[in-house]
DNA sequence: GAAACGTGGAA
DNA sequence: TTTCCAAGTTT
């Protein structure tokens, strides 16, 4: 540790100490670091390999949402050439359910390069990583200073939030982004970057929080500009978001013994190369009509039964809402062109996103209502 | 710069 | 129930 000595305490008026910023950070941090699975022990090198991992699972998605999937995959691949060297089926596999999966694509296409072009070890400053798949500002700049130490201050979405808290950033995101950035680098400690980071992200997880922040538990109570204005909740500034129009469609669920008829999604997009029941379109204002003529065409199939209910699902920009069909397939009956039979017993290692498992759950099960 | 891109949990 | 959001990147 490089901790000062602590300021004279005298007689000082209670002034903010601009400069002891980051030192009473580190001193927090020490304290109250949350334990992370990709976490080095206090003192221990990091791992590129499990920060990379994880700073990837964990964009736009909570620890507690990452957690297994970081652990299978550790468990799975555990170093770079290894990933590098599975297939990305296999990788699209394990990465179902956790959601954004052109971030599972860019994870297998960065370890190939990794194991290609840098002897299977990570390019250690910002800029290299930057150019990596997946690697955006953010994340080239946490694996820098996490893995590498580089004095570097990545901005995330708790950064942000306790950064404009304690400036009282009054600017709008997107927009105040590049400030935000300059005033959180005024939080670097000279050494210990990383730990500079995760401390703030760990402040803004655990006491900074967007509603209800623990300001009495927190390194810069009395230096926040926001709480000192009793405005701390009102920051970030940020634009309300639009909702998205419902889409709807229909979903064909067909089984041939017990077997699944399924195709894969086209790779951009999406969803794009998960595994799906064949469907119509997702269109607003779609009639269910419509959407039922675009079954599969098939011979030797039973009349198609209509489940009571809808599956309903919320993507980020748009709500879904979608009919289910069911229909029985005689015994070797083909599937059709682009589409193949899976064992229902194997569907668990499907790369099904959950929409998926949520249609098939509401097909098998027995005749009731809804489904969420 | 805006829009696309998943999911589940909390208030 | 509804809204917001969680360690962002890509196009």
């Amino acid at each position: 540790m490089s901790l000062k000595s602590a300021p004279k305490a005298k007689s000082e008026p209670s002034q903010p100490e601009t400069a002891s910023r980051p030192i009473a950070l580190l001193q927090w941090y020490d304290r109250h670091r949350r334990r992370l699975p990709w976490r080095a022990a206090p003192g221990e090198a990091s791992d590129p390999y499990c920060v990379w991992l994880s700073e990837i699972m964990l964009q736009q998605t909570t620890v507690k949402a990452v957690g297994p999937y970081f652990e299978k995959f550790v468990a799975r691949w555990p170093d770079v050439t290894a990933l590098g060297s599975a297939s990305l089926d296999d990788v699209l596999r394990m990465w179902a359910g956790l959601g954004y999966y052109s971030r599972a694509r860019n994870l297998y296409a960065c370890a190939v390069a990794v194991t290609r072009e840098h002897g299977g070890s990570f390019p250690d400053t910002e800029e290299s990583l930057r150019a990596l798949p997946g690697i955006g500002p953010y994340t080239a700049a946490a694996i820098a200073a996490i893995a590498f130490d580089r004095h570097t201050m990545p901005v995330d979405g708790n950064i942000e939030r306790v950064v404009s808290r304690l400036f009282a950033v009054e600017e709008e995101l997107p927009q105040a982004k590049s400030l935000i950035q300059q005033l959180a680098a005024t939080l670097l400690a000279n050494s210990r970057a990383g730990d500079s980071a995760q401390a703030l992200m760990d402040l803004g997880a655990s006491i900074c929080t967007p509603k209800k922040p623990a300001c009495s538990l927190c390194p810069f109570s009395a230096d926040c500009t926001a709480r000192a204005l009793g405005t701390q909740e009102t920051f970030p500034r940020k634009a309300p978001k639009k909702s998205g129009t419902l889409r709807r469609g229909a979903a064909f669920v067909v089984t041939r013994g017990g077997e699944l008829l399924v195709r894969s999604r086209p790779e951009k997009g999406l969803l794009g190369g998960m595994t799906e029941v064949p469907g119509s379109d997702w269109l607003a204002g779609q009639e269910d009509a419509t959407a039922k003529g675009q079954a599969p065409a098939m011979k030797g199939l039973s009349r198609w039964q209509r489940k009571v209910g809808v599956v309903t699902h919320v993507f980020t920009h748009f709500p879904l809402e979608l009919v289910v069909y069911t229909a029985k397939a005689e015994a070797r009956t083909r599937a059709p062109e682009g589409m193949r039979w899976v064992p229902i017993a194997t569907l668990s290692g499907e790369a099904l996103p959950n929409v998926m498992r949520k249609v098939i759950a509401h097909a098998l099960a027995p005749a009731s209502g809804r489904s969420s």
